[in-house]
DNA sequence: GTCCATGCAAAGTATTTGCAGCATC
DNA sequence: GATGCTGCAAATACTTTGCATGGAC
């Protein structure tokens, strides 16, 4: 269990979530988060879920599904859709906003950031009398990587 | 049946997939797309059955989903994911490229274009070395309608 | 007449929930 | 020791598919 320090302030955030909702902290809680954040990538339950099971423990889905949830509820973890009917998560960091640029071929997902497209959404908003509170970007492209896979090729 | 006109391109495009496809003209398919059109909104397959439905017309679900996945085949409609787990159809419009501004109280949708925030976007993906070809973008916050149901309020 | 399309029901996915035993505070 | 957590299986929600019949070309 590597435990170098980079994510002290995730745990500690998450530590204070759990009693401040008078929630437990759990082997499995601990386990599915630590290689949740090691595989620091946009990840689905399933893949989690054979990646702890790849590493010989014995924990359910649904445990899996429970604990993403419990990440989403405190707000340290961001749910999203990428694709139809599979959800994806990420650590949601506060300070840096970043969107994402998706290869329709390989499937890969590559991260920037853009203040001016920020400041055009608030822009925006305040003109049709909105408070923003959030925003998601998405750019659907073809990468031109010598690995991309073009995995869905017709 | 409304038919006035302010589809007939759509129709024309559409009649032409299917005689490209070698597929047929039906009765249901007609129905189904008539009233999405009419729909005019964000609309997902359950909502499209219970309209067809309401007027009489004993249509399958799953036929509403076949004609849906056919005009997205097609490349008329747009198929899109907001919440989790459930996808809602749009007529695509390649002409205006349109955005949109979710209220996260009461879910109304609204649309808007910025022609600024499509050059950076291409910006960046040129800059990434990708070759764009779609984007989405969503801006979530509070609509200060007089209507605004709140109906996620925690 | 040949295929494709339809309705129905069944199967498929992704995710959530009920429950009895177990772990944490 | 009380209460929350877990694994399992069943349930749920959305969508797709198999099959026999009917409709379009």
């Amino acid at each position: 269990m590597t435990n170098v320090g980079e994510f002290d302030w995730f745990w500690a955030e998450f530590d204070k979530f759990l009693s401040q909702k008078q929630l437990k902290q759990t082997q499995q809680r601990k386990l599915i988060i630590d290689y949740f954040l090691q595989a620091n990538r946009h990840i689905d339950a399933d893949e989690l879920h054979e990646i702890v099971k790849g590493k010989g423990h014995n924990i359910g889905l649904a445990t899996i599904y429970r604990t993403l949830n419990l990440l989403k509820d405190s707000g340290l973890v961001e749910q999203r859709t990428f694709a139809e009917g599979r959800s994806v998560f990420e650590v949601s960091n506060p300070n840096s906003h970043h969107d994402h640029l998706i290869c329709q071929d390989c499937g890969k997902i590559f991260e920037f950031e853009n203040e001016k497209i920020e400041e055009i959404q608030l822009k925006i908003a305040e003109q049709l009398n909105f408070s923003l509170t959030d925003h998601r970007l998405e750019l659907f492209g073809k990468c031109q990587r010598k690995d991309c896979t073009y995995r869905n090729k017709v």
